[in-house]
DNA sequence: AGGAGAGTACTTTTT
DNA sequence: GTACTCTCCT
């Protein structure tokens, strides 16, 4: 048990404690992963067999990173542990017990662009209006109400939500709702909520196999267990109810999936529905620095709804966090670039030990060209994955079709990709006579003589095609993909595009079919020793279920990481870097209706400040792209929140930093320099725009301004014009200000006249 | 039916 | 600024 003897006794004793139910309150760096793989390789020593052992998490990359851990620690026989998502074991489930319930074996999966797309084919059909019904805000209430394990039925029936519905103005809801879910399993899809809902629904209706799996599943563990929902503890409490083993792990002060239907409360309702709970506290943070863990806590008090815990550490005090200030965002993107730069040479690092944390993937962009001129090695994360782009989704699709032709959100996508003939009237005519008919699309194309109709050619074509694939399936993966690929012209289409865009999307193209190869070739071996061929069907299974990092092979190259704070969960670096700290920014502008939805704000920010070791580097912007124009930002609430005595204030390029965002800047010292004033009075409610001095002044027409010219600003004073840029709308002008320096105006905004 | 050009709406975060 | 949608022309 020499493993055992590496850990602390409040780890130590959670890893001990395999039997009955189990909390463990686990501080950001307490080394809760650690924990999570011992207990598992403690099983695994008392006797327990693999796969009587479940382990759930929440994303892709946390699973990854503990079966890893686990092969480490405990070799081969971590391998038959289940362990992945939540989604991705319910489906592994619903794979072998989908008909019980109504589903096809091969059930497609549908991810949240198909889900998308069906919505609005709905939202056509019932001539109702895309601008009130928004899809993605339609998709988001059912996904809450499956969450919730609402049916759509019980919904109808709900007079408190439909009421909900009529005063928000969408009285269609509900049956939007009903029309999507009868379509859904028409195609024999499942969404994504779907995967839980249905686990739940199996599990209910058929005890036997319930039954079943609570014995096969004697241990059963929750990684993240603050980012469960509903339905997801629901489904826990069912498969552990026989023995009782569940251990969930998890930090209500990292819950930042709220916003998708995780319920804090699950910890508590725990404790209420396990009365004999032992509860362990991880609070000694291994990580990082004192300055940090101290930063980081001086921030999640501000929180109201928190279990309470102190988070200490024995590490080294460090440097203090440094902020950086920037005028824009692209200047923002060279100084955080600089500064990883002079921080690499200065301390031997390398660019691996680096990340830039973001709160929108839309920030990525100035920090990549920023990181590119001065040819820093960098690889972003999250964002577009792989098997979302277009051409990946195209060939996908046709799969799908192949394997499951009921699938009509893959039809829809495919039936004339390359074009055959088959326009957008046909198309329509069809899905409605399917519907009125209450079949699948493909049903009606295949049968149309029975319903006495007489199909176009093009389409009869297309369905002879796709039957004709359908033979092939049980046929090794790789020759049935790389066979449809180029039989249904796609390959062929997309060969003959030249276009920069073109090429990389052949390419994309070919790298499917490699991974497809790949997965072909592992053949698998069954006890009687006989080599089973792997098929398409077999590869497509949770295809719906993975993103970027299941198919990243360059993870140990040495790069900076540029990714969401939200990706980076779970996650370490010696350097941090996190960006654009501005007010309806981070925090989020649609975050400010409520105290929940800001407190989640803050901790994803103490998410953000606790994924570094060494040093922490905050950094915002005053002003910054957005909808292609120039927006002025103040600085975040959040930085201002952090006892001062931990940061320091860095002016990386000249002395901007002794300039002013107000009018009554006072003169600054020491660490304080830079410290915006303004941010102080951020701490009321809502800060007012600073007020004219000059009721009376009145602007000139900038329009023909020029360097060198003298200029009066209501705020600033006078001034002289140094350099002019831009054009149009962007027009900038940087002006040197008697009495509060330099400074660069936006000429649309800034309200001057010439002298 | 299909493509090109213009117009518009948009940015949280992920399975 | 971009991605998607709509409309108009061939």
């Amino acid at each position: 048990m020499e493993y055992l003897a590496t850990l602390n006794p409040a780890q130590r004793a959670a890893v001990e404690q395999i039997k009955g139910p189990v909390m463990i309150i686990a501080g950001a760096g307490s080394g809760k992963t650690r924990v999570l793989t011992y207990r598992i390789v403690h099983m695994l020593r008392s006797g327990a067999d693999s796969f009587q052992i479940l382990a759930l998490t929440f994303t892709n990359k946390a699973a990854k990173e503990m079966r890893h851990r686990i092969m480490e620690a405990a070799g081969s026989e971590g391998r038959n542990v289940w362990m992945g998502t939540f989604h991705s074991i319910f489906a592994r489930i619903l794979r072998s017990e989908s008909e019980k319930i109504g589903y096809p074996k091969n059930f497609t999966i549908y991810d949240t662009d198909d889900s998308k797309s069906l919505i609005k084919t709905i939202l056509n059909e019932n001539k109702l209006d895309d601008k009130v019904y928004k899809p993605s805000s339609i998709l988001s209430r059912i996904s809450s109400a499956k969450n919730n394990l609402i049916t759509a039925d019980e919904y109808i029936q709900n007079g408190e939500l439909t009421e909900q519905d009529i005063s928000s103005g969408k009285p269609k809801f509900s049956h939007i709702f009903k029309v999507y879910q009868e379509r859904c399993f028409r195609a024999g899809a499942m969404d994504f909520d779907d995967l839980l809902v249905n686990t739940f629904r199996l599990f209910h209706f058929h005890p036997e196999v319930l039954h079943r799996y609570q014995h096969q599943f004697k241990y059963i563990m929750v990684d993240e267990f603050q980012d469960t929902n509903h339905a997801q503890y629901m489904i826990l409490k069912k498969l552990a109810a026989v023995h009782e083993n569940i251990a969930v792990v998890g930090d209500d002060a990292q819950s930042i999936y709220a916003f998708r239907g995780a319920n804090i409360r699950n910890i508590l309702g725990f404790q209420k529905d396990y009365t004999d709970v032992k509860i362990f506290k991880l609070e000694q943070n291994y990580r990082s620095t004192q300055n940090i863990v101290n930063a980081a806590s001086s921030i999640i008090e501000k929180n109201k709804e928190q279990i309470a815990k102190q988070v200490w550490t024995d590490n080294e005090t460090g440097e203090k966090i440094r902020v950086l200030r920037a005028l824009t965002d692209n200047e923002e993107g060279k100084m955080v670039a600089s500064s990883i730069f002079q921080d690499k040479m200065n301390g031997q690092l390398h660019h691996k030990d680096f990340a830039i944390l973001y709160r929108t993937n839309a920030q990525s962009r100035s920090m990549e060209e920023a990181l590119r001129k001065i040819n820093i090695p960098y690889k972003i994360y999250g964002g577009l994955s792989f098997y979302q782009r277009k051409e990946v989704k195209d060939l996908l699709a046709y799969y799908r079709v192949v394997i499951n032709p009921n699938d009509e959100e893959a039809l829809k996508r495919i039936i004339n990709y390359p074009t055959r003939g088959i326009g957008k009237t046909t198309l329509e005519k069809m899905m409605l006579a399917a519907d009125e008919n209450k079949v699948s699309l493909w049903t009606f194309m295949d049968k149309a003589r029975e319903f006495g109709i007489k199909l176009q050619g093009p389409v009869e074509d297309f369905v002879l095609m796709i039957k004709s694939f359908q033979t092939l399936l049980n046929r090794n993966a790789y020759d049935v993909a790389m066979h449809i690929a180029k039989q249904s012209g796609l390959l062929k289409a997309l060969y003959e595009d030249k276009t920069i865009e073109g090429i990389a999307r052949y390419e994309n193209t070919e790298e499917l079919l490699n991974g497809i190869k790949e997965f072909s070739i592992e053949d698998l071996i069954d006890e009687e020793g006989v080599v089973k061929t792997r098929t398409l069907d077999e590869f497509m299974a949770d295809v719906a279920l993975l993103t970027n990092d299941d198919k990243d092979k360059s993870q140990d190259q040495d790069h900076v990481s540029l990714m969401t704070i939200h990706s980076a969960k779970g996650l370490e670096y010696k350097y941090v870097h996190v960006v654009g700290l501005e007010e309806n920014l981070f925090p989020s502008q649609l975050s400010l209706n409520s105290r929940q939805e800001l407190e989640e704000e803050r901790r994803l920010f103490y998410v953000a400040i606790t994924r570094a070791m060494k040093k922490l580097t905050l950094s915002f912007a005053t002003s910054r792209f957005k909808f292609g124009n120039i927006i002025n930002s103040e600085p975040s609430r959040f930085l201002q929140e952090i006892d001062p005595k931990f940061l320091q204030f860095d002016n990386l390029f000249g002395n901007r930093g002794g300039q002013s965002f107000g009018k009554d800047e006072a003169p600054r010292t020491g660490t304080m320099t830079g410290l915006p004033k303004k941010v102080l009075a951020l701490q009321k409610p809502t800060p007012k725009p600073a007020t004219p001095i000059n009721p009376d002044f009145v602007a000139d027409d900038t329009s023909g301004l020029k360097v060198s010219d003298k200029v009066a600003h209501q705020r600033f004073g006078d001034g002289e014009v140094v350099l002019m840029e831009g054009i149009g709308d962007n027009k900038k002008a940087t002006i040197d200000f008697t009495e509060h320096g330099r400074k660069v105006l936006v000429l649309k905004f800034a309200k001057l006249q010439i002298k």
